[in-house]
DNA sequence: AGCACGCCGACT
DNA sequence: GTCGGCGTGCTC
């Protein structure tokens, strides 16, 4: 009696199909076989074994196995596959992300020794002709090196693939074996950093057990929580175990990672976006043979298949870019905190503005919860102060007092850091001379502003109304959506103070090679300057001779229809600040508002996330939001608004009423994105479970329906967005 | 996702 | 009379 298996395909369907193993070709899940699909053949991973077919389908037979081993192990396997029942993901896929680019093209799982080269030992020019310059002196560098050259240190030297070919041709220059792949002993060259005794303590209530548990350490910005983490894992983490240590992209600095380096030496691999196949490959191998590591990665570092994982940690555990990308929108984050619980080993989730999520985790005792509230060394805290910019008048966003301090800030020598919330800019309509925002009249809620048709509407009912300009409290001219006008902040400044260079940081200059650095050469002089940038100042990168640092606007945040926005400001409102005064001289936070007496502000001021997250949580709570409820997007994209709609009016149909709460259909914020319209439906429930069962019986349905090839629709589960 | 099948417009 | 557009349906 052969064996049948169940085959996952990397293709976006949410089936699964059977298989025949031939004789004597015993599978086991997540191992990696070749199958006739359809026309042609195509790379699957084997998920069950011993299956029962469906009836009346006659089963093709297993090509082949591309090796003995599962490529994937277990915990990895069953990682991904609740994943993917959690996200509504395809299995395949989920799967398949999880492989390096090599072995999901269905190349073999071996490390592509790069081709390198070597001198015959009779080797002499002789035979060359005389005008084979080239060719004599690459064949002199070879017979001089000690070791053969690989083609890439040879073109690094300015030779050329035909000057190597004509020696090869000769006989004279020969391919060498594949070394010995004799692993490099970790040598770490630094002792370890010596904790201060708030370090100290905090770094003794860090987990020493190897069970699961989930730790949040709450760390202040500038108290040191990267020297907690190389003590922890110098202290727990055995010398045959792996450890994963998750970072947001940004902070994946060649520095961040010199300084690993430097205490862990070779142990230390990274995993990132930037890495090419050949590399992806190697590293996978290497965690996928066990080999001791300590794994510095960004968000996909999750999947890798670890099979000896110790712990894990999660850096700046609240930043948004854990969930992120197109296809299977998962946390990594979450599906850490998941490998650690499948796995029983510990996490420990660090960050100075932890997310509302793992602070009621720690509230309900899920999380244990260590406390970092120092800052290392001599630096104080930011001094936060608002500034009221109601019937101010505003020049490029900027408000007289804001100019003034910024010019006696550049007149005492020192630095200025321009912060423009653009985040935020989800956005309301309101009035700048009184603070009035647009209300609905059958809600609680303000409208939305709808850029296209210039309309206002409601996220939690049908109302909507068109824009207007004056002010229905106050009467006066002065309404305009929040965060607009402050495009010129650059050009005002540089007007304003001409003698000081002004620089922008913004997703364009951070990845324009050699501008960050030329920008940071000249932050690191010390001199006056004004940096001006959105998002990407907040993190990353430290500026220690900034004092002052000005937010243009705070009110994004406070008013956005997105239930977000006011945990992003307040987490990047803090982050910003923290790059105030991080050497001698104290720094100042000057935030800029039409909402001075906003509780939440007033809050911000005092500089306590706690509190603020508390206050937050307590909100949250009253009006039945995550953490305390579980949420879902179903999203659609049309060619007409019309036609996405109409879909999402015929799944809400679908949908039970009784156990979801469901807001929509709405046009997205965003409601045109390159020529497609797009909507979406927000699906509410008090759990995760019941969601979750709705939800996969929606994907079904909606599977079986036959839609319009132009209409695309996705669910995303803990959507970070719902505008 | 691929790929084949199928039914309508402008070309040798 | 055909080549080819992409709408629809299937892949164990």
């Amino acid at each position: 009696m052969p064996q049948t298996v169940r085959v996952a395909l990397n293709r976006p369907i949410r089936r699964l199909f059977d298989y025949i193993a031939p004789d004597q070709m015993a599978l086991v899940p997540g191992q990696r076989v070749q199958v006739p699909f359809g026309q042609r053949h195509a790379t699957g991973l084997v998920v069950e074994t011993d299956v029962t077919p469906p009836p009346g389908i006659d089963l093709k037979p297993v090509s082949k196995t591309l090796e003995s081993w599962p490529a994937l192990p277990t915990e990895t396997l069953n990682l991904l596959t609740w994943a993917s029942g959690y996200y509504q993901h395809p299995l395949g896929e989920c799967l398949f992300m999880a492989l390096p680019p090599a072995l999901r093209k269905g190349r073999p799982a071996e490390p592509a020794e790069e081709d390198s080269w070597w001198a015959v030992a009779d080797a002499s020019t002789e035979g060359l002709p005389g005008n084979a310059r080239r060719q004599r002196q690459l064949l002199s560098l070879l017979q001089e090196h000690p070791r053969p050259m690989a083609w890439s240190q040879l073109r690094h030297r300015g030779y050329t693939l035909p000057q190597l070919k004509g020696l090869i041709e000769k006989g004279l220059v020969r391919q060498a074996e594949p070394p010995e792949s004799a692993s490099t002993p970790a040598t770490a060259t630094e002792t370890f950093p010596t904790l201060t005794d708030a370090q100290r303590i905090a770094a003794d209530a860090l987990p020493d057990g190897k069970d699961f548990s989930a730790t949040l350490l709450y760390g202040i910005t500038g108290s040191g929580k990267t020297e907690l983490y190389l003590d922890y894992l110098k202290r727990t983490l055995d010398d045959s175990a792996q450890a994963l240590v998750l970072v947001p992209e940004i902070n994946l600095t060649p520095q961040t990672v010199a300084r690993f380096h430097r205490y862990f030496g070779d142990r230390i691999v990274v995993w990132h976006s930037a890495l090419n196949d050949r590399q992806r490959l190697q590293t996978w191998l290497r965690v996928r043979e066990g080999e001791p590591v300590i794994l510095i990665g960004t968000r996909s570092a999750v999947l890798l298949p670890f099979t000896r994982l110790q712990t894990i940690v999660v850096d700046e555990e609240h930043d948004s870019s854990y969930k992120q990308g197109e296809g299977f929108r998962y946390s990594a984050r979450d599906l850490a905190v998941f490998r650690a619980r499948e796995n029983q080993c510990p996490i420990i989730l660090g960050s100075a503005t932890p997310s509302l999520e793992s602070l009621q985790n720690a509230a309900t005792g899920k999380y244990r919860q260590v406390d970092l509230t120092e800052r290392a060394g001599t630096a104080s805290p930011p001094r936060l102060r608002l500034l009221d910019i109601r019937s101010r008048p505003l020049n490029g966003g900027l408000s007289r007092p804001a100019m003034d301090d910024i010019r006696t800030t550049l007149a005492a020598g020192e630095q200025v850091l321009v912060y423009i919330n653009r985040r935020g800019f989800a956005p309301v309509l309101m009035c700048f001379d009184c603070g009035h925002i647009a209300e609905c009249p059958h809600c609680d809620t303000h409208l939305t502003y709808h850029r296209r048709d210039r309309a206002l509407r409601c996220h939690h009912c049908d109302y909507q109304q068109p824009a207007f300009s004056q002010c229905p409290k106050c009467a006066g001219e002065a309404c305009q959506p929040v965060g607009q006008g402050t495009e010129q902040t650059e050009d005002v400044l540089a007007t304003s103070f001409p003698d000081v260079p002004v620089l922008r940081i913004d997703r364009d200059s951070t990845q324009r090679k050699g501008s960050i650095q030329a920008i940071l050469k000249q932050v690191n002089s010390g001199e006056p300057c004004i940096l001006v940038g959105t998002q990407m100042v907040a993190k990353g990168h430290d500026f220690p001779n900034v004092t002052l640092v000005v937010v243009v606007n705070a009110d994004g945040g406070l008013f956005s229809v997105d239930f977000r926005a006011p945990e992003q400001m307040v987490q990047t409102l803090l982050q910003v600040s923290g790059r105030a005064g991080r050497g001698e001289k104290p720094g100042r936070v000057l935030i800029q508002t039409c909402h001075s007496d906003h509780p939440l502000l007033t809050t911000i001021a005092q500089g306590d996330y706690l509190a603020m997250a508390r206050q937050l949580l307590a909100e949250r709570e009253q009006i039945n939001l995550p953490p305390f409820r579980a949420m879902a997007v179903l999203r659609a994209e049309a060619p007409s608004m019309e036609a996405a709609l109409t879909f999402l009016d015929q799944a809400r149909n679908d949908l039970p009423s009784d156990t979801l709460d469901i807001w929509g259909p709405l046009p997205a914020t965003m409601a045109r994105k390159a020529g497609r319209h797009r909507a979406q439906l927000v699906l509410q429930s008090s759990g995760r479970g019941g969601l979750n069962r709705t939800l996969a019986r929606l994907c079904a349905r909606l599977d079986q329906q036959r839609l319009p090839t132009s209409l695309r629709w996705m669910v995303d589960v803990d959507p970070l967005e719902t505008g």
